[in-house]
DNA sequence: TCGACTTTGTGAACGTGTGCACGAATGCCT
DNA sequence: AGGCATTCGTGCACACGTTCACAAAGTCGA
């Protein structure tokens, strides 16, 4: 389910606050769920809660790290060292998270070299050695749309087996190979349909604001 | 449908290579879904494709602009001038998809006056003025998780009305704002949890492998 | 003009995910 | 020890999205 990662989040919040246990309810208000939603996801990985108390805080985070396989840390490769690629390496937030950036590479002799958020980057050639050297299965993906196909495929080629793409292409890979997609322009564009609707919406109820006294077909 | 902006891309690609006529079969396969679900996506807008040929991309290509309100450009105001707001700022993508960044804002001083793909980064109290000036209504929130929240309440006081939310918290905002998010860490914990699962099966594939002989429950 | 072929649009079956409602279990207070 | 309040776990109904299958509608060639 794509929601433990959520919860997991705010479990770890809460334990830092030192707080022990957690009804449902209140994990659902926090995760902005529904509460019976909530226990039915923790229910499905047969973590089990106290009737009458709610879940041990530490106990349920490390079920769901369990369930996760976020018990250990899963190193990520970077392919593209353009302008997303560099913020993501330069984030820091992934290594906090379990997922320490083990390399980056790129195409471009001249990127190659630079050094970003203590990772050098390196030529693409190095992708299997890299991935290899450091038992790496998953990558994340921000070249140019160009040339986004024939990356993965050495991706999937030099071992990576989970792939996080960025690029606004839709990726054809061996079967086994998981892929994700983060599209922000579609995000943006969801959220303009909706402002678009919203106008659209107001402007009906101008038309029909002529005090009840107009037919309306 | 969130898929529309998906077919929108792909139609202006083959728009871009002279395509003028595209089946549902063809969409579906360059998009990666069912062909049913495209013409019931497409059928939805009340669009008119014609029956034994196809859609014609251009017209097709116009609907969809129109039901997602892409008919003129949507000005975003970046909200944390970070690493992953420098990179968006930077990405240069936004403008030519119909979202150009009218604005970057910060409350560190230190970041205030720096320029950042062609836009220079300003304090965070010049929000409502620069909305307001610009007529924004779509706000792209990449602060510290410590800041989100009391972010959001300014650029939805400011009059953002759609939000796009990079922080890994959940914003309370009022009722009629529009907030998507997109969170890399879940992303990565979703593959991981697929990896990890891959590496479960693997192992029960292994521990059943015993030849048939083996007596399984 | 007619018939064969292609492709759309959509009704209907199906599967999945959501939310309610309630029994069961636990803790707490007297 | 017993009753009461709280909260989990889950069966059930419902809504939504997906997929199939087919009639309607159109094109193209003879």
């Amino acid at each position: 389910m794509a929601r433990l990662p959520v919860y997991l989040r705010i479990l770890v919040e809460q334990s830092e606050i030192n707080v022990e246990n957690l009804s449902s309810e209140g994990l659902a208000e926090l995760a902005g769920v529904n509460a019976a939603k909530v226990r039915k996801d923790l229910s499905y990985l047969g973590s089990y809660g106290t009737r009458g108390v709610g879940y041990e805080v530490a106990y349920l985070v490390y079920q769901i790290r369990r369930e996760l396989g976020l018990t250990h840390d899963w190193p990520v490769v970077i392919v593209g060292a353009g302008n997303l690629g560099q913020a993501l390496a330069g984030h820091g937030g992934f290594g906090e998270r379990g997922f320490p950036v083990a390399g980056i590479v790129d195409v471009e002799p001249g990127k190659v070299g630079s050094v970003i958020g203590g990772v050098r980057v390196r030529h693409i050639d190095d992708l299997p050695k890299i991935v290899q050297s450091r038992n790496i299965s998953i990558g994340v993906l921000t070249t140019t749309p160009g040339a986004a196909q024939a990356a993965a495929e050495l991706m999937v080629r030099a071992g990576v087996t989970s792939i996080l793409n960025f690029v606004p292409v839709v990726l054809s890979v061996p079967r086994g190979v998981n892929v994700r997609k983060v599209d922000l322009a579609v995000e943006l564009q969801i959220l303009s349909y909706h402002e678009q609707r919203r106008a659209t919406v107001a402007l009906h109820a101008v038309s029909s604001a002529d005090g009840g006294r107009g037919a309306s077909a």
